[in-house]
This record gives structure tokens, sequence and C-alpha cells, in this order.
DNA sequence: CACGAAATTGGAACGTGTTTCTATCATGCG
DNA sequence: CGCATGATAGAAACACGTTCCAATTTCGTG
């Protein structure tokens, strides 16, 4: 047998198991998911559609992703994975760990208001989990602990001397940056409250 | 006409609206959803079971809470209205601002803990609102945050003394702690892990 | 009380996530 | 090459949230 069932690794961002045709069609499948989504948000995100957009038969679908959540939780975990190779690649301006963290926090959220049903999507997917995708969402809060972490420090960072404080202040910061999102996301605060709380709370736990 | 639609108050905890028999019906709806979902958590709040449960037409329980999520949402509104109205009307034991805001959330962790398939019904129905529910997850926030300045005053608040700033913090903390229930309720995390991340954020923001 | 408006009922019907099944196809192995 | 095994296609079927409708009941008002 071919050993390489997507279901063991289609939360995490594993893109290297499975045959070469089992790669292509997870990826056709995610970009269809991106493209769905981006156009008409978490609802446009029909499995029939992502199916028929993707080539592959619904089945095969629920094959690689085994729910409609997984799937955009995937989608969501590889973004932020992008994200965090690419922020954490360079050094972030700032003469504080606040303003660092700021500036990256507000560079990831203005990303995902450039996309806002997309984002739309990927958020109210990742906050209806529940924990049969709890793989996943693990994984995306690493991504984001990480990128907050190396915020804090500055440079490429070394990835030592960073303390569990400093991950538990990570967390927190995370936490407020998802319910903001979050808030939002559903409509119920504008870009710039959704800042300024970020903001507050940066201030408030970084000092 | 009777002016009494209940569309336009569901989502707030108004009780007092609608003649007496509509009262009543609405009490039975939601009598059944918490029963329901105390039973079986979310996917078992099923509105057809509610409808019967409740001995209302499925028809009629829709004219009274126009989604299963406005459903879900009111209860969790239901449940903070009573918890603030409780908490609020005490002293908060505990020497300092952090001291008292941990108590109070520990004791409404608890109790939510306590019933694991309720809170894992709210919960999810609150992270998963859309703007259509936007006042009544207003309301919940409203109440949160009523909850956390209280307890960082201490007394029976005389509500004036609360500052901006104050709100923000309380705010902050607010989302923390429904982060860690989320991920408590997804589990993802323990209750030992769910109470030292609000122990760490609220000593974090509260010094 | 009698009337009309609004509310409620009971049930059918629709959309979409999910499951299931059979036939066909692809792949690795002797 | 031919076979065995797993993957995929295609399509039907099911579950539950939601909508819709006609008949009936409840309720306020003249």
């Amino acid at each position: 047998m071919t050993t390489a069932d997507p279901l063991t690794d289609a939360a995490a961002g594993a893109p290297d198991n499975g045959s070469s045709a089992q790669r292509d069609r997870r990826k056709r499948i995610l970009d269809a998911t991106y493209e769905l989504a981006k156009e008409g948000g978490f609802d446009a995100v029909q499995m029939r559609a992502v199916a028929e957009k993707a080539e592959v038969a619904l089945g095969t679908l629920y094959r690689y992703f085994p729910s409609k959540i997984h799937l955009l939780v995937a989608a969501l975990d590889q973004q932020f994975a992008e994200a965090a190779l690419r922020l954490n690649a360079r050094d972030i301006p700032g003469d504080s760990s606040a303003d660092r963290v700021l500036y990256v926090l507000k560079r990831l959220t203005r990303g995902m208001q450039g996309d806002p049903k997309l984002t739309e999507a990927l958020t109210r997917a990742f906050m209806f989990a529940d924990s049969s995708v709890a793989e996943g969402i693990h994984s995306v809060g690493m991504a984001m602990t990480s990128i907050v972490t190396h915020a804090m420090y500055g440079g490429p960072s070394s990835a030592e001397s960073v303390t569990d404080e400093d991950i538990a202040i990570a967390r927190v910061i995370g936490d407020v940056w998802l319910s903001a999102l979050v808030g939002w996301v559903t409509g119920r605060s504008t870009a710039e409250q959704t800042a300024a709380h970020m903001e507050t709370a940066v201030r408030l736990v970084l000092r």
C-alpha cells in the first residue's frame, strides 16, 4: 500500500507526503478553497463547489479533508505558516518589543483585511472548530506565537532566550488579536477599532 | 396589532415584552435549549428537538429566534446577565484588582466547567455568530466587561470612577478568558491550563 | 359578541454538509 | 504483462438548518 493516507497529515502543513498526483490534488483543492473563499466567504466554500473547481470527486475531497472545517483550518494554517516564514526571516523595525509586535500585527491584520471574505471564511472556521481539528488549531497557534515572539526580539531570532513568560505573553497577545479579528470579521468593530484595541493590549502587556 | 414582535428583542435579554403567553413560550424555548445543550452540547440543540420539547411549532421557534445561533447566543446572554447580577451585587474578596478579577473569573469558569456540554454549545455559538447576531454579542460583551470592572474595584461598584483604560483592560481580559474557554471547550487545554493562562494574563495586565 | 389581524400549528420542501456504495482507474509487484 | 489493492469518480441518500404555506387558533378592538 502507498502508506500516504492524506488524512493523517491533512491538518498539519505537510506538503511533502503522498504521491505527486496526490500532492497535486491537495494543492488544487486548497487553491479552489482560497478562490471560493475570496469571492464569497465562508458560505461560498461549499464542498460540492470546491470539489468541482478542484476537479475531484466529492468523496475524494472528503478523503483529503474530513470536513469543511478541516479544509478551512488547513488553509488558514498554510497562510499562517507562510506568513511566519516571511516575517521570521527578516528584521522587524521598531525600538521596543511593543513597537515591533505592533508592527507585525498591524501588517498581518492589514493583509487579512485586504481579503475580507477570505479572512471571514478562515476565521469563522477556526473559531467553530471542535476537538477533531485540534491538531490544525494547535499548528496555527504555534505559528502565531512564533511570529509574536520573533517580533518581541527583533532580529531573525535565534529562538533561544525565549522564556516561558515570553511565550505566555505571546499567547495573550494572540488571544486578543484573534478576538479583535473576530470582532472585525463579524462587523462588530471597524478596522480602526481593531487596531486600537490591539495597540492597547500590546502596550498593556509589553511594558 | 400587538406590536410585540419577539424578533426585535429576542437577542437582548428582554423578558418583559410580549403577552404573557409569549413570555411563557420564550421561556419554554430557552429551557428546552438549556436542557438539550446540557445533555448533548451544540449538536444536540437541534431546532426540531427544541421545538418539540418546548411544545411549539418549528415555525414559531423561528419566529422567536431567527436562527440556531441567535437562540444559543440569547441563552448565553441570559446566563451572563444573571451571573453579572449575582456577582455585581456583592463584595468581591481579594486584596488587589488582580486577585479580585481572578477570583471572579475562576468562579465563572468553574461554573461553566461544571456543565461542559452546555458551555460548549454556548461558546461555539458565540464564536460562530456573524453580524446578524451583533446585538446579542454586544450584550454578552457588556455583561463580561461589567463583571470584570466591578471585580477590579471590589465593592458593589458605584459604576463611576471606571475609566476608559479600565474598560480597555477589562476587554483584554475578556478576550483572553474567551480564548481560554474556547481552548478548553475544544479539548485543546485542560482546566488547569485554562486557569493558569488566565492567571498569567490577568497578572500581566493588572499590575 | 363578532370581526379582522396577528400568531401558531403541522407539515412539506429546499440547500448544503456528510455518508455510502459501486464501478472504474492507477500503481506497485510478482 | 497481469493481478491485487487502494484511490478516485459519479451519484444517490441522509441529516439538519431553514423557508414556506395553508389551515386554525388566539387576541385585541369596535
